[in-house]
Formats: C-alpha cells, sequence, structure tokens
RNA sequence: UCCCCAGUAGCUCAGUUGGCAGAGCGAGUGGCUGUUAACCACUAAGUCCGCGGUUCGAGUCCGUGCUGGGGAGCCA
C-alpha cells in the first residue's frame, strides 16, 4: 500500500477506508482508552491526528512513542468528532519505526533562533522552519517558472574560476596543494604546480559567464551557489549564499529595471498563491506587517530614482547621518534605510551611480562621471538587486579595465564578447536569501539557508 | 576588523547591598480525561561559560579569554 502525504489527506472531500500515512509524532496526549498522535510528514505545515485506541495489539507500546518519533500508521480517514480539526486517522495498525530517546531536544513549546542554529541538522523539524524551507523551495522552482515562461534559457555558470575581477568581495582558494608542498621564493605557493596551475578560486558571481552566453542565447540566467570570504558577520551576510542572475541582450538599463521589478513582483506574488499557510505563519509570529508589506510590494510601482537625485534627498532631509552625503560617496545601511524606510516607505531602484564606486563593466554614461549602473532597495533589507547595463564598447572597456588596475590580456576572452558582434546588454544579481528573509520577514539570514557558513563556524 | 549587549537546570529566564542555587516549561513516575503547545500531583536534574584576581565569603565586584547576539564597515 502506497503511504499518502498528510497534505493530501487533510484536502480530503470524503473519509477514506484505508490510508497508510508515514512520518514524525510531534506530541502525544493519552486518554482514558485511547491515545492522540499528531504526526507531521514535512509536506505541510499541519499535523494529522491519529487516534490509537487499546484495541491495537501494541497498544502500550504506543503508550511509550515520544516527541520526534518515527511512525507508519494503517488506518481509515474519519471525520474527527473533536474541534479543531476536520479530518482525523482511525489506527488500525500503528507500527513504530524509531524511538526518540528523552534526549530529543525539540520541545512543544517556541524555541529561540539562536539556539535552533546550534542544532540546525534538527530545526527543519520545527513548524516555522519547516515552513521556511517549504518557502524556499517553491520559490526556487518559481524562479526558474518566471524566466521559462520568459524565454530565458538557463546557464550553469561554473563554480571554480581563474578570474578574480567578478564582483567586489574576498574569494576563497581553491587548490590541492598541502602545507608541505615547495613554495615558490616569495613564500607564496607556486600555483604552476597546482591543480589547474593556475591560482583557482570559488566564484563570486556567475555574471561573465552569463554574459558571454546572453550574447549567443539572448536572454540567459544562472541560479547557483556563490562565495565571498568576506569576515563580516552582520544578519545580511553568510559566506556560502545563491544568487539569481539574468543576462539579457540587446537590453539596455531601463529593460534592466523593468525586469527586476516584474521579477520581485512575480516571485512574491508565486509565493502567495501557492504557500499561503506557510505565508501566514510568518505574519502571525515572526513580522506583524508582513502582508501588508507582501501587498505593497505586489500592487505598488517601485520608485525610480537617479543616485544624484537621491543624494539631494539625503542633504535635505532633517536627519542627522554618521556618514556625510555627498556626491561620489556610496550610501551607507543608513542612508538606504532612510530612503526606504521613511521617506519612501517602499521599494526603490537608484540608476546612475558614479563610476569611481562602481566596477569596471558597468557602462559608463555620456556625462562620463556616471554608470548605467541600477540597485533596488527594499525595506528592512536594504540592497536585494544589483545589475548595470553592461559596457559593450571595446575601448572604452579596455580603458576602464586600465584605470581600475585590472589586466585586459587575462581577461581577453571577455573582451573579445566585445570584439565580435558586441551589443548593449543588461543584467543583475538578486540575492536569494534576502529575497527570502523579504518575502518571511525573518530577519536573520542565517535562519533561511539550510546549513550556514559563516566565519568560524561549519559544525554542518 | 571596530563598537555595544549577553552567557545560571534539556529550553526560556529570575536571582535584591557580596552571605544556603530558584521558577515556568520540558523530561520521568502516578492520576484524570475526545484531547488540542491538555490538566493535577510527585521526582530527578547545576563546572552559575573558562582561567586568574579582590574578599572571611563571589552567580554577583575586577582582569582576561571563549561563545552567541545586535550595530557598523564590506556587500547580495
Amino acid at each position: 500500500m502506497n503511504r499518502t502525504k498528510i497534505n493530501k489527506l487533510l484536502k480530503a472531500k470524503s473519509p477514506k477506508n484505508k490510508v497508510l500515512l508515514k512520518g514524525w509524532v510531534r506530541t502525544r496526549r493519552d486518554s482514558k482508552d485511547f491515545s492522540f498522535m499528531e504526526i507531521n510528514d514535512g509536506s505541510c505545515l499541519k499535523n494529522i491526528q491519529v487516534i490509537a485506541d487499546s484495541e491495537l495489539a501494541n497498544y502500550e507500546a504506543v503508550k511509550k512513542v515520544t516527541t520526534g518519533s518515527a511512525v507508519a500508521v494503517t488506518g481509515s480517514l474519519i471525520e474527527s468528532p473533536g474541534r479543531g480539526q476536520k479530518w482525523e486517522i482511525k489506527a488500525h495498525k500503528v507500527e513504530i519505526i524509531s524511538i526518540a530517546p528523552d534526549s530529543f531536544p525539540l520541545q512543544k513549546k517556541r524555541h529561540t533562533d539562536e539556539f535552533l542554529r546550534t542544532i540546525a541538522h534538527l530545526r527543519p523539524r520545527t513548524n516555522k522552519y519547516g515552513a521556511g524551507f517549504r518557502i524556499r523551495s517553491e520559490l526556487s522552482f518559481a524562479v526558474h517558472r518566471f524566466f521559462k515562461e520568459k524565454g530565458f534559457k538557463y546557464i550553469h555558470s561554473p563554480i571554480i574560476t581563474g578570474s578574480d575581477c567578478e564582483g567586489a568581495g574576498e574569494l576563497f582558494r581553491v587548490t590541492t596543494l598541502d602545507n608541505g608542498h615547495p613554495k615558490a621564493q616569495d613564500g607564496r605557493h607556486d600555483y604552476a604546480e597546482d591543480f589547474f596551475g593556475a591560482e583557482t578560486y570559488l566564484t563570486v558571481s556567475g555574471q561573465l559567464a552569463a554574459e558571454m552566453f546572453a550574447l549567443a542565447l539572448g536572454d540567459v540566467y544562472t541560479f547557483g551557489p556563490t562565495f565571498r570570504a568576506e569576515k563580516s558577520n552582520t544578519r545580511r551576510h553568510v559566506a556560502e549564499f545563491w544568487m539569481v542572475e539574468p543576462e539579457m541582450a540587446f537590453c539596455d538599463i531601463s529593460g534592466n529595471m523593468d525586469l527586476g521589478e516584474e521579477m520581485i513582483k512575480y516571485l512574491v506574488a508565486s509565493v502567495l498563491d501557492e504557500c499561503p499557510e506557510d505565508i501566514e505563519l510568518f505574519a502571525r509570529f515572526v513580522d506583524k506587517k508582513l502582508m501588508r508589506v507582501l501587498d505593497n510590494i505586489v500592487k505598488s510601482d517601485f520608485v525610480r530614482m537617479t543616485y544624484t537625485e537621491a543624494i539631494e534627498i539625503l542633504q535635505k532631509a532633517r536627519r542627522k547621518f554618521e556618514f556625510p552625503v555627498e556626491f561620489g560617496t556610496d550610501l551607507q545601511t543608513e542612508h538606504e534605510r532612510f530612503l526606504t524606510e521613511h521617506y519612501l516607505k517602499k521599494p526603490v531602484i537608484l540608476i546612475n551611480y558614479p563610476k569611481t564606486i562602481k566596477p569596471f563593466y558597468m557602462r559608463l554614461n555620456d556625462d562620463d562621471r556616471t554608470v548605467a549602473a541600477m540597485d533596488i532597495l527594499t525595506p528592512g533589507i536594504g540592497e536585494i538587486i544589483g545589475g548595470s547595463q553592461r559596457e559593450e564598447r571595446l575601448d572604452v572597456l579596455q580603458a576602464r579595465m586600465q584605470a581600475t588596475g585590472l589586466d585586459p590580456e587575462k581577461h581577453w576572452w571577455y573582451l573579445d564578447s566585445r570584439r565580435y558582434g558586441t551589443a548593449p546588454h543588461s543584467g543583475f544579481g538578486l540575492g536569494f536569501e534576502r529575497l527570502l528573509m523579504l518575502v518571511t520577514g525573518i530577519s536573520n539570514i542565517r535562519d533561511v539557508i539550510p546549513f550556514p557558513r559563516t566565519p568560524d563556524s561549519i559544525e554542518f
């Protein structure tokens, strides 16, 4: 007999004589001649209530089943005479697959997120983390569906890279050399002896690869893990995170903004549509304003303004900032928060940043002082998307590389894309975990990724 | 890396001026009961984060280290 998942059982239209259910015991309560067991199998937030009575051959053993134990229940799905649930299972047979000893650390009460991080291998068994990771799964599929519906091709960009100029951030080195290996005269490893015959790193972005494929397949995207060796310890940073990076040929900064806004709206709407119960949990217990925030994102247009306009707003603001605001300085967290949380109270797309604070590949504007950069900032999260129209003019790109200290020779293949059939193109990167934070209201990035990697922490 | 806060039972926390180590929940045992994070009674459970110092006496004061959290920088 095949097992039926609980999400299906709970949606039943009529009673069923015989079903098989497998899952974990969330709680058990004894009554006079029977026992109530709440079973969860991860298919949905809700548990199903099982009635195990003294007719069962192993009733004495069933009464010893603890929270966290695994069971298989054969029984009939009947309408519950009790209040609080429509359906319940009258057990004919309860197979005890395993008993969790009383050291099982999850209790039927709320735990702090800090404690649950120390048992990251068990936290998906809680309501909140189960819900969060179901949402993460649905959101991933929604990303692919969004791009598929728009005719984008999915590119698997490499994880190991020899390129160190993809973006800002410290890199993780990839090597098969060990400490005993002979070193070159400067005391560093001789990477000619290494696996690839050169220094290699974990990727910080799939952008350069995506650009090459956009200039062949038209509209493409990558969606995979990226790595930053920054020793930053904040609630918004992890060393390993997932990024979504679309890249579009024949697309300018304006089309880029349109896609970014459309994509965030689509993804938020998808989750609201597909995970209503899981989202409801976050709206009730994690962030009371969540539904209003999400509704606002889906329904209202994002504000669009230039970096220069943003600077003027901040300069006129009657607020003391710790860092001064003037053209040429990057916006600090306090500035971003003022704009999105106090001034506009909604997401904003900022464009045309000074060229001095942005990477070489962003397209130089006609004013020669700004580049066609685009950041989308949202209340609470800050920068969720960073992108640009790319510099497609070979000579300008070479000049920008040299000005920022990059060796054009080494990136010959990247420059080839501007030699042969170069065309305007644009793209951006969206931090997948930050999107999850936005959608769930979870305030710490460590709680939206299964096993977070942060400085001095690699237990799981 | 810098600034701030915290660390006491399995979990969440209280602990007064430096003077016997506490509660709720969880767990165990028993009772009650179509129960809903059930209810009632009893029981067990501690390196008060580590090290050093002050003191007749330190969970409490001082120094230092570790761990966790928040903020900043950097970024997605």
